[in-house]
RNA sequence: GGGAGCUUAGCUCAGUUGGUUCAGAGCGUCUGCCUUACAAGCAGAGGGUCGGGGGUUCGACUCCCUCAGCUCCCACCA
């Protein structure tokens, strides 16, 4: 035999996915089909595949090409993201590398670099996608900052601007003091972090500015920031404090007077019920302010720096200056103590640099008019998020949504359309030729030069929430009225969304908001959530943990396909998954599996000689038992029952089609196949490998094209899928019963070590006729089986029973008496016991008048079955005791 | 502190309006096999009082309450 007992991926997989791409295959033009639309979940341009993007890129090409067999026309739009903050973040690294500060440049030279790197990495994940097998509409392929896209953005933040929907205001922002840039409240990742708190003294002013001997102790986490304090509040019942209303503190080390307010929101029994008032530096602090009037100070600068309005300390970063205005207080007698606290600390997703709350001047969208239709799509099921607990999490957040601060501090992105005038007025327009115009309307004498454009960037999210449209029709966002192009009218609303449920408000949410705004459409109807992908001990997978396996290794170490099923066979959606590399083990065996099935198949001889009753009956039954999985199956993916789907072909191809059909029609070595078998055989080996397909392409590719002859650009992800059969149950459960029998006939072997070479004789209790009885003969090495009124108990023998039949098997001294007698024994007080309690059911008079009548028959079913179980076990025993 | 969710076999998970012989699957484990498709394999077996307690019901893994443990989201007492 030629072909290798072993399945090799690497020499089938390059082949057949450069066949697709010639063909074209996965490229999708509108036509008179059903279309099937999917956007992929743009990665990052400069990122690397890892294990999360393998879960969610196999799932999407799973539903892809089951829909492409089905006959749909399949488009998957692939693409990558610009992801300002962190492609940026990696460019100034980088930089920093060959020794060029960011600071150093201009915004156009950081630009080519910026443009370069992407250039030269850009298309790395896009590569490694190809080697999992993703049918994507390459053709297709976008960048968020492609011109057309970004055009889009431009548009609808001029448009969306227009209708007074974005806003620039001052506002506390989430500071990120290493990216220099302000981050929204979802990037920041709150840790718990052990930190100190401190006791300070806040002398009694005497009213000239001298201290008194009394003074207030407020407890802070932040005493560098005293020199901003602005107020000491207290809350006004609190007892202590009530003689220090309308009092003046002095500030320790600065010696500024601040005033004693009072305020609810300070809670009585926390530290000493005082607090510092720092509005500059603390959210709840700048609110405190805005109600009580306060100045506000800012001493901390971009880098997180102190700077001059400090007074103390200046130039010093944040942490230095804590720990020395902690030694300064101590110094000066003022720090009362110190206790060891756990607070929750923000820290910037992207650089990991304690956020740092700011006031700063930024865009902001208003989100509650966004947010109401987008709401109402998830509630009335328009759009499906599956698994649907995700709903309750999705209305709570719009529920509550806050305005979305846009702008980003940075230079990679989408820079924003504002301009401004000499006087300081702004416009927004798409074009600096058509800002200009609209300045002078303000300033009829102005000219190009005068007008200069806002220095920030857009979010990022503030792109990726067009995609759905944008990638089809660039240009209908930010034109709400114009007619679709024929591309976005055919695809759009794309059918499934599959993405991570930490992007659900990111993403998710905002292409509602989107579609709604601009298409006045949802932009997807299901959303399926993947889990995270985790380590074996329950840890996200992460490059700093180093937890995370190269997936392009793992591929070419176990094959696409064989991680491809690994992914789906652990992941229910919604669920974590607990990654182990077993699960990829798990499935490259199976890939040998087909691999080997198929060997079997393809090295045997066909004859034209009469075909064997037992094949006749094997293949009687696999069409039915396929038929019925093939309904399973349909169901399983429909309801996005990934894991249960592919389960249920796995057992269908290992257990039914190999462990037992292939070995009932399995001709006796060196022997040929009779034709019509061989055709059956061939036959479903077809249909399995279409069933396999979408799951794993590669593989059963090969094998399609070896099967048969096929014309050159004939191929498997272009057939149509295997519809469910109409079967018949008793076939397939006379069929079950015959291989239950010679499982427990194996079994009897293996218990009392009887060879499988050595026949058996079999006897049944007459009435018994099923026409797969056929086949134990040759599964069970049973010579002969008696069909008989009675059975003579003069020989020693063992019984089973499958069902309500008991079958005897005798083995004269082989066997121990006293052994079956106690199994019978132990057997038949078991179902004395479930008899009772369905007697107990069944004379319970509520039960038969409350219980549905079916479930009552099926106790007079399960009354009966056991009775005649037992009637069949007394009077074996009765038998064994004669003997 | 508020909200959501989870807890079923050694591990990962199913269990679909409360009712089929319903306590399941895969992996792992154990036993016996290198039986010419496959040891990445074959055959067989064992394994759980469904987190604890209470309640509703003719009937609860399933519904309610409660306790314990875990996870996530939101808000944060400086």
């Amino acid at each position: 035999m030629d072909i290798p007992a072993k399945y090799n991926p690497a020499i089938v997989e390059d082949k057949w996915y450069s066949f697709w791409l010639k063909n074209r295959f996965f490229h999708s033009e509108p036509d008179g089909r059903e279309p099937y639309a999917v956007v992929i979940p743009p990665p990052n341009v400069t990122g690397v595949l890892h294990m999360g993007h393998m879960l969610n890129n196999t799932i999407q090409d799973v539903l892809v090409r089951r829909a492409r067999m089905e006959g749909k026309n399949a488009c998957w739009v692939p693409g990558t993201d610009h992801a300002s903050i962190a492609t940026e973040a990696k460019v100034v690294a980088k930089l920093k590398e060959q020794g060029i500060e960011k600071s150093s440049l201009t915004r156009e030279e950081f630009l080519a670099h910026a443009w370069e790197w992407k250039e030269k990495h850009g298309g790395i994940i896009l590569e490694q996608l190809k080697r999992l097998g993703a049918s994507c509409d390459w053709e297709r392929t976008r960048f968020t900052m492609d011109k057309p896209m970004s055009q889009a953005v431009i548009n609808v933040f001029v448009d969306l601007y227009k209708k007074g929907l974005i806003y620039r205001g001052v506002r506390m922002v989430n500071w990120d003091p290493e990216g220099l840039t302000a981050v929204s409240d979802e990037e920041v990742i709150r840790k718990d972090t052990p930190s100190r708190l401190f006791y300070l003294r806040y002398y009694i002013s005497d009213g000239k500015g001298n201290p008194t001997a009394d003074y207030l102790t407020i407890a802070t986490t932040r005493p560098e920031t005293i020199m901003a304090d602005a107020a000491v509040c207290v809350h006004p019942d609190d007892e202590r404090y009530r003689k220090y209303a309308g009092a003046k503190v002095i500030i320790p080390l600065v010696n500024r007077e601040i005033p004693v307010i009072p305020d609810e929101y300070v809670t009585m029994d926390f530290g000493t019920g005082c607090l510092k008032v720092t509005p500059a530096h603390d959210v709840n602090d700048y609110e405190l302010g805005i109600k009580h009037k306060l100045p506000v100070l800012d001493i901390i600068d971009d880098h997180g720096r102190l700077n001059e309005k400090a007074g103390l300390l200046v130039g010093e970063d944040r942490f230095v200056a804590r720990k020395k205005i902690v030694k300064m207080l101590a110094e000066a007698g003022l720090l009362e103590k110190e206790e060891q606290y756990s607070s929750q600390v923000g820290y910037s997703e992207r650089t990991n640099a304690v956020i740092e709350p700011r006031l700063s001047l930024q865009w902001f969208l208003k989100m509650e008019e966004l947010a109401k239709p987008a709401l109402d799509y998830v509630e009335s099921d328009r759009i499906r998020l599956i698994p649907d607990k995700f709903k309750n999490t999705y209305r709570h957040w719009m529920e509550n949504v806050r305005d979305w601060c846009i702008s980003r501090q940075l230079w990679w992105g989408h820079r924003i359309p504002a301009y401004y005038l000499p006087g300081g007025e702004v416009v927004v327009e798409a074009t600096p030729e058509a800002a200009l115009e609209s300045a002078r309307k303000i300033n009829p004498s102005l000219e190009i030069s005068d007008i200069r454009q806002d220095e920030d960037v857009l979010d990022t999210w503030f792109s990726s929430w067009l995609w759905p449209m944008s990638v089809f029709d660039p240009e209908k966002p930010g034109f709400p009225d114009r007619k679709p192009n024929a591309d976005l009218a055919y695809y759009y609303p794309t059918n499934d969304l599959v993405t991570a449920p930490e992007i659900l408000f990111f993403w998710v949410a905002r292409m509602i908001m989107a579609g709604h705004e601009y298409c006045h459409e949802i932009p997807f109807r299901n959303v399926y959530l993947t889990g995270i992908v985790r380590d074996k001990q329950g840890r996200k997978m992460s490059k700093s943990l180093g937890n995370s396996p190269d997936p392009i290794k793992l591929m070419e170490e176990y094959g696409a396909d064989g991680v491809r099923l690994g992914m789906l066979l652990c992941s229910s959606a919604g669920n974590d998954i607990l990654f182990d590399e077993s699960q990829v083990e798990q499935g490259r065996n199976f890939c040998n599996k087909i691999w080997n099935a198929y060997r079997l198949v393809k090295g045997w001889a066909v004859e034209d000689i009469p075909q064997p009753e037992t094949s006749r009956l094997a293949i009687e039954w696999f069409g039915n038992k396929l038929g019925s999985t093939v309904a399973v199956v349909d169901d399983h993916f429909s309801k996005f029952r990934l894991s249960d789907a592919v389960m249920a072909l796995y057992k269908l191809f290992w257990d039914d089609f190999c462990a037992w059909y292939l070995e009932i029609i399995k001709p006796a070595f060196g022997k040929p196949v009779d034709r019509k078998t061989y055709e059956a055989t061939s036959g479903f080996f077809d249909s399995l490998l279409k069933l396999l397909h979408p799951v794993m392409p590669f593989i059963t590719e090969e094998l399609w094209q070896n099967l048969e002859e096929r014309g050159e650009k004939e191929s498997l992800m272009m057939q149509r899928a295997v519809k469910p059969g109409a079967f018949s149950e008793e076939i397939i459960n006379n069929f079950e019963d015959a291989l239950q029998i010679v499982v427990n006939i194996r079994s009897v072997r293996q218990s009392k070590g009887i060879s499988p070479k050595e026949p058996l004789e079999l006897f049944i209790k007459a009435p018994y006729s099923n026409p797969a009885l056929e086949i134990v003969p040759k599964m069970a090495n049973i010579s002969e089986i008696h069909v008989q009124d009675s059975y003579d108990a003069g020989q020693n023998a063992v019984s089973f029973m499958v069902g309500t039949k008991e079958f005897i098997i005798p083995l004269g001294s082989l066997v121990d008496m006293h052994e079956e007698e106690e199994k019978l024994k132990a057997e038949m007080s078991r179902l004395e016991g479930f008899l009772k309690s369905v007697n107990a059911k069944l004379s319970n008079e509520k039960f038969v008048a409350n219980a549905p009548a079916s479930v009552v028959e099926n106790e007079r079913k399960k009354q009966k079955d056991a009775q005649t179980k037992l009637d069949n076990i007394k009077s074996t025993l009765c038998k064994l005791s004669k003997a």
